[in-house]
DNA sequence: CCACGGACTGAACGCGGGTTTAGCCTGCTG
DNA sequence: CAGCAGGCTAAACCCGCGTTCAGTCCGTGG
């Protein structure tokens, strides 16, 4: 989350562990690449945060509570808030947003969301519920249709677009763009403005018409 | 993918890292586990595959060439050639249908695929390349609308498929029914039509009403 | 019959891992 | 000032891992 040091060891600590879980994943790092990478003695880390399996829980819970404040709902701000009134439409473009240029957080959440950690379903379940209640506003907004079954249509968009987040690095060396940056991002936009138009209230069959003005896309 | 002894020693060793590193990921399973699960001697292990990475590449290979044969484009028959008639629609349904109940090739499978094994990119361009090659078919059939950009609709239709097998576990917790199977699978199915109803030829935006005949959702 | 090779094992080796221990230094408190 | 607390370290510990070693057993070929 931050970059060198002017902070305590503790948490110069936990953002080490953070990036070295993303890149390397919890299994393939050690506790003294760790404290290496933190500038600190590998005795530090567990006095810190008593074992491995600590150091692990607290970076989780770093980044849930990171989250939690991000997605708020119940706040003025927010990003749901934002995402309600219509100006982001996707988990991936959200994140992009909100983090720095490289942060490490969208592969540590591919990961966590992989790695069968009940915090994982957790948060997938605190997203859909917020996902669903977006839906449902766009519905009566008249911009977006919730369907007979909102609850899996708010399951099936996250599955595609947490899918394209996971596949991100796939698609990248296979399509020869990245989907989520840049002008790969337009493209697969603009795909999935054509892709996903029957969800929208008055359908639009020609290919080649774009709709300007309104939020569409997959929803959260 | 066999069940008990009967087997070549080798083929029981295989076969138990591959149902152990589904479970708990390659890293996380022992040199020893295998051997006992298998009920040979750890030294058994590495005499047949000369080293633990030995035996992940076996494993992988293994793996890999089922799935080629599976979705072998060539042959007359092989599931490319089902799909590509409409019989299945989605990877997922695919090897659902072909892998016996409780086998630990899906779980496989999502670790390899989020595992950055540049194998897994080898698998995902050629399920890539079979699903723009059905569309296109399809397209012509005039069963389904390729679109302008037929790649990126691919890896779209992709993600979005792929990414309901990748969090199905979460799903299944989430919404309270299994999205791959029995009543979950049907229910799934149902939102997707109308979900991905806008690249058939003819939408329809009646969300009561369902297509009963064509073969539809989302592609490979 | 012997020789040989390959499947297979029990025991040990060496190392890298998480963790423990004993203690240092600094700053605060009575 | 003494004493204590807590951030912090170097060194050691020890367990479990992948791997090696030395050998046994058995089926086959000469």
């Amino acid at each position: 989350m931050s970059s060198v040091d002017d902070l305590t060891a503790r948490a110069r600590v936990r953002d080490a562990a953070l990036e070295l879980f993303a890149e390397h994943g919890e299994d393939a790092v050690t506790m003294r690449q760790i404290a290496e990478q933190a500038d600190v003695s590998p005795a530090l880390v567990v006095h810190h945060f008593g074992s491995k399996g600590g150091l692990r829980r607290a970076v989780v819970e770093h980044v849930r509570d990171w989250m939690e404040e991000l997605f708020d709902l119940s706040g003025e701000e927010g990003v749901a808030r934002e995402m309600a009134a219509g100006e982001w439409t996707s988990i991936g473009e959200v994140l992009q947003h909100a983090l720095p240029e490289g942060s490490p957080v969208i592969p540590y959440l591919r990961r966590l969301i992989m790695s069968g950690d009940p915090l994982a379903t957790e948060l997938l379940a605190s997203w859909h519920r917020s996902t669903v209640e977006i839906m449902r506003a766009w519905d009566e907004a008249g911009v977006m249709l919730a369907g007979p079954d909102p609850e899996t249509r708010a399951a099936m968009a996250m599955s595609a677009d947490l899918g394209t987040l996971l596949l991100a690095d796939h698609w990248q060396q296979v399509l020869g763009f990245d989907p989520l940056r840049g002008e790969g991002l337009a493209r697969w936009t603009d795909e999935a403005m054509r892709f996903y138009s029957s969800i929208l209230p008055t359908p639009d069959t020609d290919e080649d018409e774009h709709i300007a003005t309104p939020p569409t896309k997959e929803t959260l």
